[in-house]
DNA sequence: CTACGAGTTGAAGCCAACTTGAGGTCAAGC
DNA sequence: GCTTGACCTCAAGTTGGCTTCAACTCGTAG
C-alpha cells in the first residue's frame, strides 16, 4: 500500500500538482507509474521533496539541486559545496546586517531629511562606489532569493 | 555647463544607457532635455541613481523606490517603512544565520550520509512543516533577491 | 560634404520557476 | 450507464528588470 497519486503527494508536500509536474519534467523527481492517467509516487518522493525545498531555502537553483541527487536514488552534497554555499550565506548575512543597522539608524536619525543624515550619505557612498568601482569582488549572478523561510 | 548626456550619466552611475531609458520609461528618473537626439540629465539623477541602488540593495522593488521619492524632487521615506523594512530585514538575517550553521554542521557532520545526521534532519523538518504547516507568517512574495553587495 | 559613432525608437527576447488555459481522459460512485 | 472531478498534455503566459535588435537620426571632426 504505498503508492500515492499526486494529489495526495501535493497535500502532504505542500507543493502544487503542477510544480510536481514540472519537477518530474525537468528531472527532480520520477513518478512510478500511471493509475489510469494519474501519476503515482512512491512515498519516498517527500522526502526528495524537503530535501529539494531545503535546497532552494538555502540559494541553490533547481539545476544545482538536481546536480546533488546521484545517478543512484542517494543524496550526494560534496561537503566542500557545502561549506561554499555556508560562506557564501555567511558574506550575505554580514552585508545585510549592515545595511540593516544603516536603515534603523536612518529611521531613527533626527535629521530633517535622510539626505542630511551622515549614516545614509556614508551608505550611499559606498553603494555607488561598487557599482562605478567595478572592483574584482562584484558578482553578477542574479540567482533567485532565497526564500523566505 | 550642467546638463550631461546619457552616456556620462552611464558612465558615473554605472547603469547601462538602456538602464537609464528603462528608468525613464517607469518614471524613476526624468531627463531635462535633448541634444539632437540625446537625452540630457541634470546631475542630481546620480544621487538619485545611487538612491535607486541604495533602494535595491534593501530589497525594495523598483516600484517601492519610486514610490519613495515624492511629488516633489526629494526623498521621502516614512521612517515607520524604513523600520519595516529594518525588521524583515533582521528576520531573513535570522533564517539565513540558522540555515547557514546547519549547512556547516552537515558539512562536519561525520555521519556516513547527510541524511543519518540528525542536525540534518531537523533541519529539513523544520523546512517541510513550515510548507505543509501553512501557517500565518508564510509570505508568498517572491520577490528579486536582495542582490550582491 | 561626408563619414563616424553615439545616441534614438519600439518591439522582442531573456531568465527561472512556475501557473494558467483549453480541450481531453479516466476510475469510481450513484 | 452516466456523471463527476481529479487528473492529463501541450503550449503559452506571468513576473521583474533589464538587454538586444534592426533601422534610424544627429552633431561633430576631418
Amino acid at each position: 500500500m504505498n503508492m500515492m497519486d499526486i494529489g495526495e503527494v501535493a497535500m502532504r508536500s505542500g507543493a502544487s500538482p503542477s510544480t510536481l509536474r514540472y519537477y518530474e519534467e525537468v528531472g527532480l523527481i520520477r513518478s512510478v507509474g500511471r493509475h489510469g492517467l494519474r501519476r503515482q509516487f512512491d512515498p519516498s518522493v517527500l522526502l526528495k521533496l524537503s530535501l529539494i525545498e531545503l535546497g532552494k531555502v538555502a540559494g541553490f537553483s533547481l539545476g544545482e539541486i538536481a546536480g546533488m541527487f546521484g545517478d543512484d536514488e542517494t543524496l550526494n552534497i560534496p561537503r566542500a559545496d557545502l561549506h561554499a554555499k555556508a560562506d557564501e550565506l555567511g558574506r550575505q548575512i554580514t552585508k545585510l546586517r549592515v545595511l540593516r543597522d544603516a536603515m534603523r539608524h536612518v529611521a531613527d536619525c533626527p535629521a530633517p531629511s535622510h539626505l542630511q543624515c551622515p549614516s545614509f550619505r556614508k551608505l550611499l557612498k559606498s553603494v555607488s562606489s561598487r557599482k562605478a568601482g567595478g572592483r574584482a569582488g562584484a558578482r553578477r549572478t542574479d540567482r533567485p532569493p532565497p526564500k523566505d523561510v
